[in-house]
DNA sequence: AAGCCGTGGAA
DNA sequence: TTTCCAAGGCT
């Protein structure tokens, strides 16, 4: 028996039931695959229900606005997979009549849609034999065939690429995709299951008993601390009472999204200094400004960053303006806000 | 090409 | 606690 023939064995006996596996439609088959974008399927399956029931059809998510797109994304992560997504199914609707391009070259050059998205969607839907490489695909053939270079290089890649090209079923490119994706996730796993894997026989790694070297990897990547100080600065007026939000327009993490006012410094320092630095003068010299609390110490880990952060709650009398958003408390849930934020207002729930 | 973009769960 | 890393893509 060969590779192929295995696999889909293999895959007929083990494959999961996952809300998107049934359809063809290539909408859907885009919606999931954008959401799987390095996300385990347990993080992305609500999302992915919660994603069709507000956005069922291609037209439904071009006629969004963004704000509604990142916040149906909120505690996702990578959120320019949202924005790119909302500005694709513009592009789709008005340069595309509305119809999802049918071919790889032209699903290839969308936003945010690479190489492996492209190939998922063509197959997938289309059934064109177009091999995926996911990092599932990597760990496999890196291991099974014993693959020296990197898979984290151009040339790891593209020696992966090439096996798939030769495997792949012209019949069922579609099934066979997911299958070497579905082995990858639940049989040849970062911490593979050999003793009951089919394909041991073929397996360079396991035949030269050298599981633990494969997959060969290159880079590893390092993290910077940053210290944020987050200004929550309420305002009451009457009975209301308002609070001032920042939207993050910036080159940085949580483009798009709402944060507060916020004061970074490169290192951590204490509530005595940072009112002496010169951005809180520059904020609220002449003002009548009251520090109500402050909050624990928060610690975010990102991919490539470590925010330390603490939340300074503030109040200010209504007659001071500031150069931010004002807005309702009641209305803060309405805004897309990153997880950090989201779990600090968790904790001052009470307020609103 | 090498660094950046989130979050959470498992080893 | 630390480290890894998950159906990647953009710049």
């Amino acid at each position: 028996m060969n590779f192929t023939k295995i696999l889909a064995k293999w895959y007929d006996k083990n494959k999961r039931e996952l809300p998107w596996r049934r359809t063809k439609d290539p909408y859907r088959i885009w919606v999931s695959e954008i959401i799987l974008q390095q996300t385990r399927i347990e993080q992305g399956w609500d999302y992915y229900l919660r994603f069709l029931e507000k956005f069922p059809i291609l037209c439904a998510l071009a006629s969004a606005e963004e704000e509604d797109v990142l916040k149906l994304w909120q505690g996702l992560g990578y959120y320019s997979r949202a924005r790119n997504m909302h500005a694709t199914a513009k592009e789709i609707m008005n340069m595309h009549q509305g119809i999802f391009p049918k071919t790889y070259e032209e699903i290839r050059k969308l936003k945010g849609i690479g190489d492996y998205t492209a190939a998922a969607i063509s197959s997938i839907a289309f059934g064109i034999p177009s091999p995926v490489v996911d990092g599932n695909v990597l760990r496999l053939f890196s291991r099974f065939f014993g693959i020296p270079d990197p898979v984290d290089t151009q040339k790891g890649k593209t020696a992966v690429l090439e096996k798939a090209k030769e495997l792949i079923s012209p019949q069922h490119p579609g099934d066979f995709n997911q299958a070497i994706m579905e082995f990858g996730a639940l049989q040849c796993k970062p911490t593979p299951d050999c003793k009951t894997c089919p394909l041991k026989p073929g397996c360079v790694a396991f035949q030269q008993n050298r599981i633990a070297e494969f997959p060969v990897k290159s880079k590893k990547q390092r993290q910077r601390t940053r210290y944020f100080h987050y200004l929550f600065i309420t305002v009451d007026k009457g009975k209301n009472r308002s609070v001032f939000l920042k939207k993050r327009t910036g080159n940085d993490i949580w483009k798009n999204l709402f944060d507060f006012p916020l004061i970074e410094t490169g290192k951590a320092i204490s509530h005595k200094k940072l009112i002496l630095s010169k951005e809180w003068n520059d904020l609220f010299s002449g003002k009548n400004v009251v520090l109500v609390k402050e909050s624990k110490r928060y610690r975010h880990i990102l991919s490539h960053q470590i925010i330390v952060a603490k939340f300074y709650q503030l109040k200010i009398s209504p007659f001071s303006g500031l150069p931010f958003q004002k807005v309702a408390l009641k209305e803060i849930l309405k805004y897309p806000v990153p997880r950090l934020i989201e779990k600090y207002l968790e904790e001052v729930r009470n307020l609103f």
